[in-house]
DNA sequence: TTGTACGCGTTATCAC
DNA sequence: GTGATAACGCGTACAA
């Protein structure tokens, strides 16, 4: 065996030297193509085993030009939506073969960028982004590449290539009208904070877009308070808003910050939901187990993973897949708004 | 230029002919090493930039033998500690240019070895793994190779590597300890599954282990509920305890189930903490808004993310650090157990 | 079914 | 400071 610099392992010459056999019968029996006879490829088989040979795909993707490595870009973790989502897909591209290189971009789109640019050095097999928007720079390398790309849980009219995901700007309607129904005039909506994320910016445009067509409602109050994901963000923005006005309905970016939202009308002595509302985002398994169920909006997170996944490899394998998937969302009446 | 199968942009040779240099030159230039000239540097950089050169990782990784991969292995997502741990680490490895590759094992030794197994081929810069507990080949290849590795979120004495954590028997022996002062006696644990979660049988034998040695204490009730991170299965498996035994305090796996324990303790006609106590584990940032803030036990997720970060990438670097660091947990009195 | 020659894009080495 | 040459480990193409 030659000698290397940092040794890692016999490499195929080695595995093809004990079985007696060329380099390029060790290389087909290890990958299972035609064209070994089964006697020979056993023991091929075996030898590697024995000799705890580990391919080196650096090797292999310099040939082949391509990988098993995936990109998947998500804002953070700390939100089970994107959790729920990434679970959906795991499974489909582990069975696949592939590797999931992540970024958690904190909804910055230059962070994206750059993690996008050096994950390109590695030829990846395909990308997978959080929401519609990106940096300029990466949308127009994506397009002109032959990378198959899925953009997920925001949707748009002109995808890089496939798009799965659910409508934020209809979401935020379909959550107003329901409270215009109710009686309910003067909105308010806590959480988002200012160009940071698209989606939520989406719900907060239609929700309000829905109450501007009503004569009498009152324009929107609005709270921008931190981190979508935490409890007293919610609780905190939601104190903020009671502090100056007085909303009759608050409709949250998400359960969290509306969890943390109920604490505070207790606090500020309203109650929940005779005098004001309070609606959330997302249905996670949390708005089951409070005292009163959140009124919320069901989003179909596994179901854009499992689609998204399936559509995704099926472009890897240059099978043609609808361009555009919108999945629908369900309003969950729960108890902290106004009965019918 | 000469013409290659799947077309993704210029290599080096075109940059260096459109400079009217060497490979060499234009590597070192763009590399940022030694031995070119200013004036010539900044060429080569300007005319890459034009051409949109994208490096290939697989051919300097054939080269060198080693990458900028990480891998990093976790249970699953949805686990706010995770989250944190991860959220601690990637600012530190992203500013150090490495790329991270993430699995989820869901407390499967199988499924992380194979994951292993597959990022091997890769030859990457280090591993991360949660718990100190793995499939017997992963832990004897790594221990064989000079592949830097972090153990984190649980101690052992005789790390891969380096290892970051805290002890769960401790803490678990902390939290009885602290019961035991306040005249609990019939103790129940919620929500270990079988075989699945070390840290949570870790903290469950270190409480049961306490209240062995108190003489009139009851022996551990105990509800093997599921999902560790969810609320349901915390309501429901404490509905399932109540139901059989008349535990006067209840130690969960997480904060996430003891949450959903209150719903149950209250759905039974039981008052917390005047009939009951319940203990969480984690004090994520959920349990500050709970009406009566919980009791729990507070780990230090964030600085086992930064700390094992700190160390992992100091092993890269062939510096050495400690081998083990344990944390130290907070118990965090909360009110949902007897006031002193 | 099996083997040989060559090239993938880059970096290490050594000569100039 | 710069360039020629030889690897790195594997797969494609073609020959036997």
């Amino acid at each position: 065996m030659r000698k290397r610099q940092s040794d890692s392992g016999p490499v195929l010459k080695d595995i093809a030297v004990a079985a007696g056999v060329s380099i390029m019968t060790a290389s087909r029996a290890l990958r299972g193509v035609e064209g070994v006879s089964e006697a020979k490829r056993h023991e091929i088989l075996r030898i590697a085993r024995r000799l705890k040979y580990t391919p080196n795909s650096s090797a292999r993707s310099l040939v082949t030009m391509n990988s098993d490595l995936l990109g998947i870009s998500v804002p953070n973790l700390f939100n089970d939506v994107f959790a729920e989502m990434l679970a959906g897909m795991r499974r489909t591209f582990d069975m696949a073969g592939f590797s999931s290189v992540v970024d958690t971009t904190e909804y910055s789109l230059e962070v994206e960028l750059a993690w996008a640019e050096r994950l390109l050095s590695w030829r990846p097999a395909g990308f997978i982004l959080t929401g519609t928007k990106h940096h300029p720079k990466l949308s127009q390398t994506l397009r002109r590449s032959e990378i198959p790309t899925l953009q997920m849980w925001d949707v748009t009219d002109d995808p890089i290539d496939v798009c799965v995901g659910i409508d934020h700007v209809a979401a935020g309607r379909l959550v107003a009208e329901r409270c215009i129904a109710l009686g309910y005039r003067r909105p308010g909506f806590v959480g988002v904070s200012e160009g940071r994320d698209p989606r939520a910016e989406g719900r907060m445009a239609g929700f309000q877009a829905a109450f501007a067509e009503v004569s009498d409602a009152a324009p929107l109050c609005l709270t921008r308070s931190g981190d979508p994901n935490s409890f007293v963000a919610g609780r905190d923005g939601t104190a903020e808003m009671l502090a100056c006005h007085q909303p009759d309905v608050l409709f949250y970016v998400t359960d969290h910050q509306a969890f943390g939202g109920l604490s505070a009308c207790v606090a500020a002595g309203l109650s929940v939901p005779d005098d004001i509302g309070v609606i959330g985002f997302n249905a996670l398994d949390l708005t089951t187990v409070l005292p009163t169920p959140l009124t919320t909006v069901r989003t179909p997170r596994k179901l854009i993973g499992t689609t998204g996944a399936r559509h995704l490899l099926a472009r890897i394998n240059r099978i043609d897949v609808p361009r555009l998937v919108t999945l629908p969302v369900e309003f969950v009446p729960g108890a902290t708004i106004r009965a019918q």
